[in-house]
Formats: C-alpha cells, structure tokens, sequence
DNA sequence: CATGAATGAGGGTTCATTCAT
DNA sequence: CATGAATGAACCCTCATTCAT
C-alpha cells in the first residue's frame, strides 16, 4: 500500500467513491431512501448501476456511508471553531453560520432522512452484521455534534452568560430544534433561504430564550 | 340518504373506512409511505388486501385521506381553544399542551411524512385530477394551523404581552420549529416523552424568547 | 309449473335474464369478453354485480348464453325465408338485407366474440362439463346458418341460375365471407353503413362471382 | 454505433427483441391480448418476466410492435410485387398467394388482434402520448396494404380487364375481404388450409366477380 | 331475490442485485 | 474495472366470485 502505485490507485478509487456520494446526495435528498433508484444516482454520477457495486457492497452501505461523510463534515468544521474565546454570542453565530450557510444543504439531507430511515437504520439493527462500522462511525459523529451544542451552553453558564433555569440538555436541545426547525422549513420551502437573515433571527430569538445577558 | 337504514349503513362504513386509516397511521408513521406495504395495513385493520380498495381508490387516497383527517384533527381542536381570552402565556399552555399530550403520536405521523412525501404530494401535482378535493382539504388544515399559531403570536404583541422586535410571522415560525423540535426528538427517541414536562420546558424558553412581559 | 302463480315468476325472471343479456350484449360488444366487466354490465342492466350470480353461473354462462340467443335469433329468421320460390337473386338480397338491417348488430358481436373467444370455447373444452347444453345448442345454431347458406347455393344450381365449376361448399362460404367481410368493416369503421347500399353492391359482385345466368 | 463493437451489440439486441416478437407472436395469436400472460411470452421467448422490460416498456408496446412488424412485413413484400406488368390475373393470383402461403399465419394474427383491440388503441387514444411513433407507422402498414388492393383493382380497369359497375374502391374492398374471409375461416378451424387451393378458388371466384375479360 | 362487502388469485411493473463479457 | 443484460422478489391493483344480511 507504500509504493506509489498503490497509492494512486487507491486515490483514483477514493476519488470515484466520493463521486458517487455525491451523486447520492443529490438523489437521496430530492427523492428519499426508497424513491431514489441506483438508476438515477449511477447516471448522476457518470457510472453505470452496476459500477456502484463495484464501490459499495449495496445501497444501504451508499446511504451509510453518505451520512457518515456528510455528519462528519458538519462534526470536523464544528470541532474547529473555537469555544473557549469571545463572546458566547459570538459563538453561536459562528456555529449557527456555519451549519447554515455551509452545510444546510447538507444537513438537511440528514435530517430528511433521518426521519424516516435513519431510526430503523438506527435501532431496527436491520444492519448489524453488515454495516457495524459505519454505524459506529456514524454515532460518533453524532455524538459530537451534540456534544458542541453542550459545550456551547455549559460555557455560556459557566461565564455567567445565562442564567436559565433549563438544564444545559434542555437549553442544547432547544439550539438543535431551531437549527432543524430552519432547515426543516427550507426543505419545506424547496428553497434554502438567506442564512445570514436566517442565523441574526434565531440568534435575537435564542439570546433572550436563553437568558442572555443583556449587553448586546 | 335519510332514511335510517342508509344511515346505519353509511355509519358502517365510514366506521370501517376509520378502522383503516387507524391501521394505515400505525403502518405508515412505523414504515413511511413506501416501506408500507397494503398488506401491512389490511393486516392491521383485519381486512383483506383487496378490500382496502372498497374504501380508498389507491394507496395515494388512503394516505392522503390519512393525512387530512389528523391535520384536521388538529386544526379543530386548536380552533376550539379561545385565543382572545386569559394571559397568553395560558394560550401557549394551552396549545403546547393539547398538541403534545393529544396528539403527539399523530402530529409526529405528519411530521414524518411530510419529509420525504408531502412535499411531492403537495408540489409535484402528481396527483391532481385524482385527489383534488383532498388536496384542498389538507391545504386548508395547513392553513388553519398556522394561522393559530400566528394568531397567538399577534394577540400576545397587542395586548402589549411581546414587543419582540421579530416579526408576528417568524415569531409564530419560530414557535412551530419548537414544537416540531420536540415531537422529532421524540420520534428519534421512539418514545413519546412525558408532554407535561415538555410543555413547562418550552413554555420557559419561549416566553423569553419571545419578550414576554416579565409578570410570570 | 303450471300454476298461474309459478308462471308469472318464471316470466319475471326470463325478463331480467333478458335484460342482462341485452346489457351484456352492449359491453361485450364494445370491449371483448375480457375487458368486459361484471359491473359495467350490472350497471348496464340495472343490477349489483352480485345479483347477475342470481340469473347465470359465471361469466362464461352469460357469453355461452349470450352466443346462443344473438345465434338462434339470426337462424330462426333465416329459417322463415322462403328458398325455394323466387329467383334465388332475390332469395340471397332478402338474406343478405335481413343479416345487414336486422342483425348487424348483434351479428357484429358474434363475429367479435368469435374472434378471440368463441375458439377457446368451442374447442379448449374449458367449458365441458359445466355448459354442456350450452355449446350444443350453440352448434346448432351455427349449423343452421351454415346450412342455411349451402341451400341457398344448392338451390340456384339445381334451377341451373349458376354453372360455377365451385363446389356448394366452397360457394357457400365465400357467401359468408361477403357477409362478415362487411360486417368486419363496419366493425374497423365503428359505424353500421347503409344496409340497403351494401346489399345491392355485394350483390353485383355475388352474382358475378357466382356465375348467375344473366338475366338481371 | 459505426464501429464494430456497437454494431454487434447491437444486432444482438435487435436479434432478441426479434425472439420476443416471435414469442408474442405465438401467445397472441392463441391466447389474445389479455389472455396473454407476460410469462407465457417470457417463457417461449426464453427470458424472465423482468427482462421483456429491457426490450420493450411495456405490454402494450410489445402488441404494437409486434403488430407493426408483421404489418409492415406484408406490406414490404406486396410493394415488391409489379403490379404494371403481366395479366391482373396474374397479379392478384401472386398477391393471393403470397399473403395466403407465406403470411397466412401472421395475417391471422393481426386479423385476430384487430377486432377486439386493435380498434381501441387506434381510435381510443389510451396509448397517444407514449407510442406515437408505432402507431404512426402501423397506420402507414396499414394504409399500403389498402392501396396495393387499390392499385390492382385499378389497373386492370385501366387496361380494361374488367367492366364493374363498382368502384375501385368497392372491388378493392370486396378483395380484401374475401382474403380475410379465408384466412377467417383457417383461424375458426384452427388451421392454415391449402394455400395453392384456395388461391385458385378465390381466383374463380373473384375473376367473375369482377367482369375480369373471359380470357382466362 | 337483491346487494354491499370481502377476498383469493393473478397480472403488470419496478428495482436491487448478480453475472458474463 | 465497467457495463449491458438477466432475474427474483415484491408490490400495487383488478376482478370474478362468494357470503351475510
């Protein structure tokens, strides 16, 4: 796997894999699990259906392996942001940014699917045996992602920022339902709305729902 | 149509044509629509197959029937409850209250449909010339729910109870999100949560974010 | 039997036999023995679906049935024609004018039926066992219209009107080739044509063909 | 497709769509089109079920074409035959024996087909919109065929071979149907006859029926 | 006798998956 | 590796037939 042939060819191969999820995020998002045949996400991606076969042992592992990528995108930008520094305010709008200019296309393709596939995905363990990886992989990144928006108000309470009497679970919880619920409504909509107007109404919604102090 | 006998039959019916769609709510809220197989839900409903078809035209009529009557469900019952009386933040209670507790379960079946389905229900028009007046009817529940919720947000900002600087419209947008929030956490969780309890939690939360006067 | 009381309720149901029948003389007309539906032809005759099990067997019983009245009619009038006076130009312009006026139609049904289903029938022996007495009568009826024909035919040689070296036999069926040759285009056509006009014209070419002396 | 790996992928494609046109051949011809089960033509033709849908959309689309292949096949080689050359005789003695010998039992199979079905999917429209093309050659097939019968009838009249009263149109129409009347009859018995036979038949008859010249 | 309702059997169609080239 | 082609397994839907009222 050292020498240079290898290495490229597995890069090639890498490359191929990631057009297909590409291509099947654009299928699944419009279409969801079922609706999306591996027709449509083949021609997207410039492969034929059988080629997909090739890269993923079956559609469930194409679906798998596109959550975990795409969680893990959202989980590796979040991570980066700095928590520890400036105002909690300021934080938040970062965060908030963050998910929906960069990825509310993205995300909502998770949170559509999640809906309906992911729970028995999740928990039916119609998978196991197959896909264990994947799935712990997947939990992960979800656990990170959750984990962000805890730290995100432990801090703020820690500072003094707020004083509500939520619980941080609570108050995390809250911060993803009106993430989701902005998403949800672009995916309602059809059409991904501004995310800068998006994210200054949640935040003057959040602070004052959160107990912020009163500065800004 | 008057006379008795045709009463007692029509009462029939329509009592079978609910049996099915009760079945048809635990299959398609368990499976979503495509994964829901007819069998399933005759099975459920303790018909045949083939008899589904005596009281919904297609597998499309029996969802979109379903869809209408818990839509309307809600709409009816957040018609009943007086808006102009009481302090909002009562109001709210109120509505948080008979959404969660009394229809958890059912709102969370729309919830879930509406994702990966009703946006092509609704958009596509797939199934006009078909379904007509049923469309109709489900846009008009729509209506009515949001509508209660906007109702809420505007009788609160004149009686002087908000003076949020967020509009009537994203304020009531916003108090949708939250309760979506919490019925897709609970459809995450599997579980319907303790609706009580919840209600406290958001009532806290939005009463801050939205500007409530301070007296609670 | 004999009583007036069993008289009357034997006449009442021959009549509604009757007129599911006629009904289903229209539907199979129109859409074949396979796209014709027990339904359509209840509604046709004014019944449920289920009472037509009330009249005949299956839908087999009601075709056979069918078949065998539409048949017996056209032998029976054939029967009534007078062959061996007259110039046999006139005895084959009244056969041929009472077969296009009169029995178009229901001629018309028969060649349809005949087609597709008739063979299946008469020669697959589905039907043995159960419609016995049916497929008897309805030979019988063929042959009567056949026989009827080979007399016609028979008749002019014997008054030497034709010196045709054709056998009878041979004669004969081009006589009902003629026939269903026009019956088969107004079926194409969808249209009955003037009787009178496509009598006199088959008959131009009939005698021609048929070697009659050139007296008219 | 000019080079030779296309071409050969191609022939063989064509050359498979050909043994399911043959096997449709057979099953429509016995059973009718509705009688005619997809697995039947699957299972003579040598494939699955699922793989007809690689050759043609669907039933209706494997009727059409069908129908419009062996319509076309008659009409090619009748197009081939002179018809300004030699005696009328001749002429409709070769285009008798043509379609009686070599097309006797694919007629039949068009003969039977257009009576129950042919007529709706020409006049009923059901199938505009997705089989446009084949129809518009099938009415191309169909109205060659006419005109050959046309052609003959004419020019014997303009060489003066026969007198009738009739119409070209008429007598064209009197030919096909005699032609039909034959290959009618070979179906009713359920087999083919002697084609030289009936050729020579139909020849005597026709010649008088038409006020040919008395040459012959 | 009439009928609304129920259903088994069966057909057309789709699609993920496999395989030979 | 890529792909056209083949297919089994479902699924939706239809309809003749039966049955209880």
């Amino acid at each position: 796997m050292q020498n240079p042939r290898s290495i490229r060819e597995k890069t090639v191969r890498d490359a191929k894999a990631g057009l297909i999820l590409d291509a099947a995020l654009q299928v699944f998002s419009q279409k969801g699990f079922h609706d999306a045949r591996l027709e449509d996400i083949a021609a997207a991606a410039g492969f034929s259906k059988a080629s997909l076969y090739n890269y993923y042992e079956d559609k469930d592992a194409m679906f798998l392996s596109l959550a975990v990528r795409e969680y893990q995108r959202v989980a590796d930008r979040l991570e980066k942001l700095p928590v520890g520094e400036g105002t909690f305010e300021e934080n938040i709008k970062a965060t908030l940014s963050m998910i929906f200019s960069v990825f509310g296309e993205h995300f909502s393709f998770l949170l559509t699917l999640s809906n309906f596939r992911m729970m028995n995905i999740l928990s039916l363990g119609k998978l196991e045996g197959h896909h264990e990886q994947r799935l712990e992989d997947l939990h992960q990144s979800f656990f990170l992602v959750e984990e962000h928006f805890r730290k995100l108000v432990a801090t703020a309470r820690d500072k003094g920022e707020t004083q509500s009497e939520l619980s941080d679970d609570v108050l995390a919880g809250f911060l993803g339902s009106m993430i989701r619920g902005v998403l949800f409504d672009w995916k309602l909509k059809g059409t991904m709305g501004d995310a800068e107007e998006e994210t200054r109404r949640v935040l003057v919604f959040l602070k004052k729902g959160m107990d912020f102090a009163q500065r800004s």
